[in-house]
RNA sequence: CGGGAAGUAGCGCAGCUUGGUUAGCGCGCCUGGUUUGGGACCAGGAGGCCGCGGGUUCGAAUCCCGCCUUCCCGACCA
């Protein structure tokens, strides 16, 4: 079986854990300036394939991809009071440019609801021209004080939705599709990771919002990230910018506008959310590969075998690499490819194919089987769905072992230290969000008691989701 | 940004207290060979402005000052 442990043991220091997984499975490094990025090709494989599923999903809401300066004038951001005061901490700033001292700094983006604001302006004058759809891919830059890869890094990549709208509701309905149909459908049907929605009591939310929605997801140490988040602005940016139209009935009015973004913060909650000590665990829907070809050895017979494999899964669509052994013994690339959270490895070795069998594994349970030749590729197709499903049920079982209803604040703190602690939102209140700030815990989310997302906070019995968070 | 720890080969570390030949070890890497069904073995080899800058000294990886970076704990956040 497997010698000692290539990576730190999550039992033993979760955040080492994280750090040897992201450096072995060659995902990023460091970059030479503090808190910055360099994502290494299989991390950005990754991403990619993260993009294109949030991406279609934007389309199919009806929003349209643009793309906004990455400069923005330092007097945008303060045209929305809230909005300059919850940036401004971490905001780079230029003041210099073409040699000389500008006249009106301009800061790097940390977000685009000003600029396009400015823009949403110009370009909307009826209602017919409502609502206005937008979303960009782009870097944005909040200078962080304590960075991680992938998680909080001073750059970093999102996409970033924009909308404007003639009436709240509607506005307000936009947000919650989005929060629906692209970021939890992503999560659950492609990350497989299982989230509580819900939206942010107000001490947690955006600068400018009336409103966050956000989805809580647990990794395994227990503690929740916030994978992805929409804002309902109400009419804060719209006063700031002038984003007004002219109504059926011929009056000016002010639009009513969202945002919404998921970053690359995302894969690092993938890691975290599904990762064991032999490393990565990828849900066949974003790994890059989502099965690799394992020769046992260098051999005519082999080698010939991997190739039929290979065709057979090209023409049923599956994408896949080869190891052809020429890079060092098998235990060794096997436990690289484990490393890297491959979801299933199909390893041709002399033996078995005497018999015209394979060997099938799975990375996230370890379940091997032997399979003929000719039923691998269907048998492959088959498992990677397999895989896609348990994994997010594994998922969820794990959150809900690890979740608990409570009734007092102390005992959200005791139930907090390794999961959730739900509790009515009423007994939290301001002096209990107090008390869990000074525990590291805060209130993650709010939820009708089905689970529901919440107009607004003021709702009747809302509860409240607990837990350390990154 | 506050408190703590640390920066020596790609990675992990020793050496520093008590300054003094050519700065070591393990893993990885390169070459050749034997190997290959869960991190193989033998032999040979390459690779260092000892984080950066300044100072003390005949002499600094080692002592002093400043800065940068990383990690942990807080405050802030996707």
């Amino acid at each position: 079986m497997a010698g000692p442990s290539v990576l730190t043991p999550q039992s033993e220091d979760f955040p080492k854990w994280y750090q040897d997984v992201v450096a072995k499975a060659e995902m990023a490094d460091n970059g030479p300036v503090r808190g910055t990025m360099v994502i290494r090709p299989y991390g950005y494989a990754i991403w990619e394939r993260i993009q294109s599923a949030i991406d279609e999903r934007i389309k199919r809401a009806g929003a349209q991809n643009a793309y906004f300066p990455l400069f923005i004038p330092e007097s945008y951001l303060s045209r929305e009071a809230e909005h300059v005061e919850g940036f401004s901490p971490e905001l780079a700033v230029v003041t210099h440019a073409g040699g000389e001292l500008l006249a009106e700094p301009v800061v790097v983006r940390p977000t685009s609801e000003t600029v396009i604001g400015e823009f949403m302006a110009k370009w909307i004058q009826s209602y017919r021209d409502l609502p206005l759809l937008l979303n960009q891919w782009a870097n944005v830059v909040r200078w962080e004080l304590r960075p991680r890869l992938f998680l909080r890094s001073s750059e970093f990549l999102w996409q970033e939705g924009h909308t404007a709208h003639a009436t709240a509701e509607d506005a307000s309905a936009y947000a919650l599709t989005i929060h629906h149909q692209v970021y939890n459908d992503f999560l659950e049907r492609v990350l497989a990771v299982p989230t509580f929605l819900g939206i942010k009591p107000p001490s947690e939310r955006f600068a400018g919002a009336t409103n966050t929605l956000t989805c809580e997801g647990m990794m395994r140490d227990g503690k929740a990230l916030q994978m992805a988040t929409s804002h309902e602005l109400g009419q804060n940016f719209a006063r700031a910018f002038d984003i007004v139209y002219q109504s059926e009935e011929g009056q000016s009015e002010l639009c009513f506008t969202t945002s919404w973004g998921a970053s690359t913060r995302l894969v690092g909650g993938l890691i975290m959310a599904h990762g064991d000590d032999n490393g990565l665990v990828l849900p066949p829907a974003v790994a890059p590969w989502p099965v690799v070809i394992v020769a046992v050895r260098e051999d005519t017979a082999v080698l010939a075998a991997c190739g039929e494999i290979g065709q057979a899964l090209e023409t049923a669509g599956v994408r896949f690499q080869l190891d052809d052994g020429r890079r060092g013994s098998f235990g060794r690339r096997v436990t690289d490819w484990e490393v890297k959270g491959v979801p299933v490895r199909v390893e041709v070795g002399p033996r078995d194919l005497a018999q015209g069998l394979v060997t099938v594994v799975r990375r996230d349970t370890g379940e091997k089987s032997v399979v003929s030749l000719e039923e691998v590729a269907r048998v492959v197709a088959q498992l990677l769905g397999e895989i896609q499903g348990d994994m997010y049920e594994a998922a969820r079982a794990f959150r809900d072992d690890r979740t608990h209803d409570v009734s007092t604040l102390e005992d959200a703190i005791v139930a907090a230290q390794r999961g959730f602690a739900r509790l009515t939102w009423d007994v939290v209140g301001e002096s209990g969000e107090a008390r869990l700030k000074a525990e590291a815990m805060t209130v993650r989310c709010l939820q009708r008691a089905d689970g529901s997302i919440p107009q607004h906070e003021g709702e009747p019995h809302l509860i409240a989701i607990i837990a350390k968070s990154y």
